[in-house]
DNA sequence: TTTGCGACGCAAGGTGCATGCAAATTCGGA
DNA sequence: TCCGAATTTGCATGCACCTTGCGTCGCAAA
């Protein structure tokens, strides 16, 4: 597959830690110099290993209040309705992940809002009148123990 | 709270996206100057309203196949289980994600694994054998529709 | 109107980045 | 074991970028 060393690891460990980290900083991180890991910074990026960066938001801060899975059944599962139902998904900004699942469901996703009207709003105005969609039913996140996007690079030599 | 207006909101919007931009691209991007796009994301970063910059990895190119949420019953919910339980999770790295909701389980997490048997390990090995757990019911992820971590601001003037 | 304060753009000095280059290292075949 | 080719590395350099000081502008209160 790509070529990912030991270096490379210790690159992307820390890049998840810090995505503004510079090249210099990198460098006495991993033990090269800031010039080999501004080329291998590139050829990570180039081979999407690193498939961006992205600056991390407080929800709380910006009066995002509401948090909450939405476990969803379609009406039916044509290919057609999976593919309604994925475009609207992926239109409404509110939804943040989408997966569909093993188990009950056809779908999960979760939502950030900044209210419980917003949540409403969601559920009642965009997804259950969508023509793919058949029932809806809504867990609200009461605690954030851990949130975060990192990988666990420790087990990975590929 | 913090002061947050339509000039910040733009650069929080594309420092979403984009958690390299330059200042100067920063600047080009909404209207302001360099020097002022430095300064008003420091304060950003100051206040905590920007809490990091990461860099995103696929997990894809990386290895890690299996994606898995995880739905957890405590034993008892005596307060000194739940820490407990937090401390946990908070040490495995591969639980990339833990809430608490309402509805059925006390806890749901999310976990990102290399395969199945470490789908297996962490449910049989980690979580089963924990004293604070008592029931475990973990559902797979067949697709992933979308995935992201941006909020959405177009809504957000605090 | 005047005064004070905050936000602005500009400019300059310092810092970081990317690429050329030569030395060092790795690897396979004889 | 030895040698040569290919890859990887550190260093140097020219260029872009970042940050801070400074003077200006606009607005709000007196």
């Amino acid at each position: 597959m790509i070529p990912v060393d030991a270096f490379d690891l210790k690159m992307l460990a820390a890049l998840q830690n810090d995505g503004r980290l510079t090249n210099q900083q990198l460098a006495d991180a991993v033990g090269l110099s800031a010039s080999q890991c501004s080329r291998r910074r590139m050829r990570l990026e180039e081979e999407k290993v690193i498939s961006g960066y992205h600056a991390d938001l407080s929800s709380d801060a910006l009066g995002f209040n509401v948090i909450a899975f939405i476990q969803v059944t379609l009406a039916t599962h044509s290919p057609d309705n999976a593919k309604k139902f994925r475009t609207l998904v992926q239109r409404v900004d509110e939804v943040q992940e989408a997966y569909s699942l093993t188990g009950d469901a056809d779908y999960v996703l979760k939502a950030v809002l900044r209210d419980l009207k917003g949540l409403s709003d969601l559920v009642n105005n965009v997804l259950m009148p969508h023509q793919s969609v058949a029932h809806v039913r809504s867990s609200i996140v009461l605690d954030r123990l851990k949130e975060t996007s990192r990988l666990p690079l420790k087990s990975a030599l590929a």
